[in-house]
DNA sequence: GGTTAGGCTTTG
């Protein structure tokens, strides 16, 4: 992506939010985020091969002053491809730059003063904006000592270039060619080189841990070449290895070289590398499976894929024999098994048991395996039925570790697992029970030979839609309901009425993101935004309207909003106060009489701003004394604003900040205790057409809470279930505002028919809506001030929802 | 911009 010089760094888009470089790390996305910085360093363009550039470059935090003691940080930048050729000729030393779409790696030198991270601009996303303004500044004002030459850019150089792709081509500077990767044949690869591929995959292992620091996904693929090129990828984490599923996957890699071994030649990530795959299927949509935010993929891609995939199907390259499944495997094969795990447990340091089922039901007799419930995730029994119904798999050595990470309900795969019949020794505890038999059992041997490994399919996959279709059609006929409820397999069909899966939310973030399962979110660092396809399994409080808070914006506390018999207290308590009362110089008083009711006095006293009067406008304010909570809702018809007052040591005076500071039509306002500074004041209504509630506010000094929803739910999906906040964006969610709810009992009926729907009450559990969600997480403090992960739902909406309109929400 | 693995002829 370009080089941009800007003439004003205001010129930034808009959706990028500045981080400071000392906040940078490891962790979270950063795509939406930009730095800011001095190029203190630059290195030169270094060639890689044909087309393709690497460039070094440091720049230092633009806050960090030279007067200060603290030191001023630079961070390393590694610019990749053209837009390390165009930042090359275009930006210089001194310059001031805005990076962004980077990722952040751990750096493996450190320099002094230097941020421990690099950040890495490559791909599509990555932009580097040079403001031109602030190149006099940075010579005149504030010369580092690090930068050696400071050079102005050419007056001129003020247009914005811009690139629509990545370059991977060479291009004449400023040729706005349509730049593309270009991708090499299996058959045409030069040792040596660094090139691009794609490939339908053969052979792979699940990513293992190497002896180095890396895990490592083996595999081997081909293309219309008929090569078949072995491929090795070395990465530290988990996630970003290429998510390959099955043999015939199709896999797209930028960034390998081309090494030679034994005599043939094979593949290896360096660095910038990515991997994106694809389902190998003939009509399946094309959709790209990365763990990476922000990729690269156009119509050109979509024909690579569709090409390989007609080219595969017709070299059969796929596997063509439906899947082995508990109901059709054979004593002693080796074979694939997609399964949902209900239950595991650890029998000694090298084997772990997967209790998993498929919907299918075995001909042969399951090994059943004698367990300490204590050791047991997940379920530790299940009924005869059901236990006849469940595989035993017994996973060993370098797999234990794998299974450790693995949460009941997950859908997986168990690659190369090997079924067994005949007396089975089991492991720990377990070897102690009477041995059955000519039972069935499954083992998961040691190592990574035949792709031995475990996965966990994601939601969206084929295999896990099919799987929950079986599960779900074995239920119906079984009538086996209490399966279903243990371990909370999503129930999309059970009731008469077929229920699509279809989603009740949409979500108006800008993310293009695959959804995750909960367990894959809760495995995720903090500081991340997830897709997520849940149901609600449980919601606090259950008493709605406890959901509602008031929020103070300056200091940031949430309060409860004060319950209607502590105001009632409060405002009765102050129009029992008779005692002589001056009015304020500047207001103009009055009386009022009101009918004598069982609640009160009749007699209330009232003051006005002059100038309101003036203006014919008396009834958008006032100050009223000696009233009750029923006489200031009476009075509320008539006035737009109302302010209850008491009299304080013969001065007029405000409420204690726990009742209302302003009534305004249903409205009730209160002021934040902490950040406020009451007294009655005149307010300056000079001009004003309309007086609102921030004028009464600023007039009295007083800092206005804000009305907020905050609720806590529990979402579920397959794999588990996660508290999640619904604050900041519950407004949102349920299409109404939170003052409305406060005031208006048919937004208040809406969010419990919303609630309700979500989550029903006992008794029809079985059907709950699915909603599609956008999750961000992040650190916070719990009350013991220790740091916890907290779920936020953000930018998500229910689709139909929106209360009935009240027509008396406001006056 | 450095190590790791470099399938496989299985098995508790």
């Amino acid at each position: 992506m370009p080089v941009c010089v800007l003439s004003q760094s205001s010129q930034i888009p808009a959706h990028l939010t500045r981080t400071s470089i000392s906040a940078i790390r490891t962790g979270p996305d950063w795509t939406h985020a930009c730095v800011k910085g001095r190029v203190v360093h630059k290195d030169a363009l270094v060639p890689l091969d044909d087309d393709d550039f690497i460039l070094k470059a440091v720049i230092q935090d633009v806050d960090s002053s030279p007067n200060t003691t603290c030191p001023e940080i630079s961070i390393k930048m590694l610019l990749m491809g053209s837009l390390a050729k165009d930042f090359s000729t275009t930006v210089h030393l001194g310059d001031m730059v805005v990076a962004s779409g980077f990722s952040v790696s751990k750096s493996s030198t450190v320099k002094e003063k230097q941020h421990p991270c690099t950040l890495l601009l490559s791909g599509q996303g990555a932009c580097v904006y040079v403001c031109s303004s602030e190149v006099n500044s940075v010579v005149t004002r504030k010369r580092s000592p690090k930068a050696v030459e400071v050079r102005h850019l050419q007056p001129e150089v003020t247009s914005v270039v811009t690139r629509k792709k990545a370059s991977w081509t060479t291009q004449a500077p400023g040729e706005a060619k349509e730049a593309k990767y270009v991708y090499s044949r299996l058959d045409d690869l030069e040792v040596g080189t660094r090139v691009n591929v794609y490939g339908v995959v053969v052979f792979f292992k699940q990513p293992f841990k190497s002896s180095g620091t890396d895990y490592c996904s083996s595999l081997k693929i081909t293309d219309q070449s008929n090569q078949r090129i072995g491929c090795n990828i070395f990465l530290s984490k988990l996630e970003e290895h290429p998510k390959i599923f099955q043999v015939g996957d199709i896999i797209r890699m930028h960034r390998v070289k081309v090494c030679r071994f034994n005599d043939s030649v094979s593949l290896i990530n360096t660095f910038g590398f990515s991997a994106v795959t694809f389902d190998g299927s003939k009509g399946e949509p094309v959709e790209p499976r990365t763990s990476c935010q922000t990729i690269h993929f156009d119509e050109e891609d979509q024909r690579m894929v569709e090409q390989l995939r007609a080219w595969s199907f017709n070299q059969a390259l796929l596997p063509t024999a439906p899947s082995v499944t508990l109901s059709t495997v054979q004593p002693s094969a080796y074979f694939d098994l997609s399964c949902q795990l209900l239950a595991k447990a650890p029998l000694d340091s090298s084997c772990t048991l997967l209790r998993v089922w498929d919907g299918t039901k075995c001909p042969h007799p399951l090994l059943k395996v004698l367990v300490d419930p204590e050791m047991t995730e997940g379920p530790s029994s299940f009924s005869p039925e059901q236990e006849n119904l469940i595989a035993n798999v017994l996973v060993y050595d370098n797999h234990v570790e794998v299974a450790e990470q693995l949460k009941p309900g997950d859908f997986l795969r168990i690659y190369n697992v090997r079924a067994v019949l005949g007396s089975s020794k089991v492991p720990g505890l377990a070897g102690t029970q009477t041995l059955e038999q000519d039972h069935l059992a499954f083992h998961l041997h040691r190592g990574t030979a035949y792709g031995r490994g475990i996965r966990v399919l994601p939601q969206t996959s084929p295999t896990v839609q099919e799987l929950k279709s079986v599960i779900e059609a074995f239920m119906q006929n079984e009538d086996d309901h209490a399966m279903m409820e243990v371990w909370g397999t999503p129930p999309e069909s059970v009731d008469t009425d077929p229920v699509s899966t279809d989603s009740i939310t949409e979500t108006n973030c800008r993310h293009s993101i695959d959804p995750l399962t909960l367990s894959e979110v809760k495995r995720s660092n903090p500081g991340q935004v997830h897709h997520v396809k849940v149901q609600v399994k449980s919601y606090q409080p259950q008493k709605l309207h406890q959901s509602l808070k008031l929020f103070c914006d300056k200091c940031s506390t949430m309060q409860d909003v004060p319950d209607e018999d502590h105001v009632l207290g409060l405002l009765s308590a102050a129009s029992q106060d008779r005692g002589p009362c001056s009015a304020p110089v500047w207001a103009l008083s009055g009386q009022v009489q009101l009918p004598v009711g069982p609640a009160g006095p009749s007699d209330l006293s009232l003051y006005f701003s002059p100038q309101l009067m003036f203006d014919g406008k008396n009834k958008q304010l006032v100050f009223l004394k000696g009233a009750n909570l029923a006489q200031v809702k009476t009075l509320s018809a008539s006035y737009l604003n109302i302010v209850p007052v008491r009299s304080s040591g013969g001065q007029l005076a405000l409420l204690d900040l726990s009742a209302p500071v302003l009534f305004r039509g249903r409205r009730r306002y209160y002021g934040c205790k902490k950040c406020s500074n009451p007294a009655v004041r005149e307010p300056s209504v000079e001009g004003v057409d309309v007086v609102s509630e921030k004028l009464v506010a600023e007039a009295l000094g007083v800092e206005l809470l804000r009305y907020v929803l905050l609720l806590r739910l529990e979402l579920q999906d397959s794999s588990g279930s996660l508290d999640v906040l619904l604050w900041r964006d519950a407004e949102l969610f349920f299409n109404v505002s939170a003052a409305d709810a406060a005031s208006s009992q048919k937004v208040q009926d809406h969010i419990c028919q919303t609630m309700g729907s979500l989550c029903p009450p006992e008794g029809s559990t079985v059907w709950r809506p699915w909603l599609d969600m956008c999750l961000v997480s992040y650190e916070a403090q719990n009350d013991e001030g220790i740091n916890q992960t907290v779920y936020q739902i953000c930018h998500t909406k229910l689709s139909k929802a929106t209360p009935e309109p009240d027509p008396v929400t406001s006056p």
